[in-house]
DNA sequence: CGAATGATATACT
DNA sequence: GTATATCATTCGA
């Protein structure tokens, strides 16, 4: 298989929690500012429509903020956390149903300089969802924007992520979010899975 | 371990 | 409209 953008096809499906485990192991592009940047997934978390209270749609939640959870898969939702870091989310599922898989954490592959030069140090990491944002050029300035047709887009690799590589376990930060803490909605492959594959120019 | 840092949601007047 | 608590985090001590 050559590497190529996921279609709505893959977006719309309607198990956000599988498709969390699937974006494991594909490749995150953006063409922002000028430069090319790229990474391979490495960590996703998986937040669960309405009724799931951690997530920012809780109960149907909708606002302004948190608007393009209920477009159709293959949206992007960012958003402001703690006051300086952007969060990049991918929405998945049909129109209205607010899925959204939270991507925290990547192995660069593409426009290395470029990420060192945002994250504002000659070594820098990108594991951890806002240190990720940063390194690729998201800001809330994308929320809304449509994954398919970029300047964000994620890449079929044509790489086969073992099932059994994946690990999953509770998600980061969701203390408030009661029972549902508890799901095993993060997902991780290992690093060393990662492998680096340069994108089409 | 704790400060940084500001948009956002919610509960008021 | 104004007030205030909260936050899907990160970095440095």
């Amino acid at each position: 298989m050559k590497v190529r953008p996921l279609e709505h096809a893959f977006y719309l499906g309607e198990d956000v929690v599988l498709l969390a485990r699937r974006l494991l192991g594909r490749m995150i592009v953006s063409d922002i500012g000028g430069h090319r940047t790229a990474g391979i997934i490495t960590e996703t978390e998986a937040y669960a429509g309405i009724t799931d209270r951690a997530s920012h749609a809780y109960g149907g939640r909708r606002t302004r903020r948190t608007e393009p959870m209920y477009a159709q898969g293959g949206t992007a939702y960012v958003y402001l956390c703690y006051g300086m870091h952007h969060l990049f989310n991918v929405v998945t599922g049909p129109p209205g149903i607010p899925h959204a898989i939270l991507v925290r954490a990547m192995v660069p592959v593409a426009g290395l300089d470029t990420m060192a030069r945002r994250r504002g140090r000659e070594h820098f990491t990108t594991r951890g969802p806002g240190t990720l944002a940063q390194a690729l050029g998201i800001t809330t300035a994308y929320s809304g924007a449509d994954l398919i047709t970029g300047p964000i887009v994620i890449m079929d690799t044509g790489e086969e992520v073992p099932a059994r590589s994946i690990t999953s376990g509770p998600r980061i930060g969701v203390e408030y979010a009661g029972s549902d803490a508890l799901l095993p909605y993060r997902f991780r492959i290992p690093p060393s899975r990662a492998i680096p594959i340069p994108p089409a120019p």
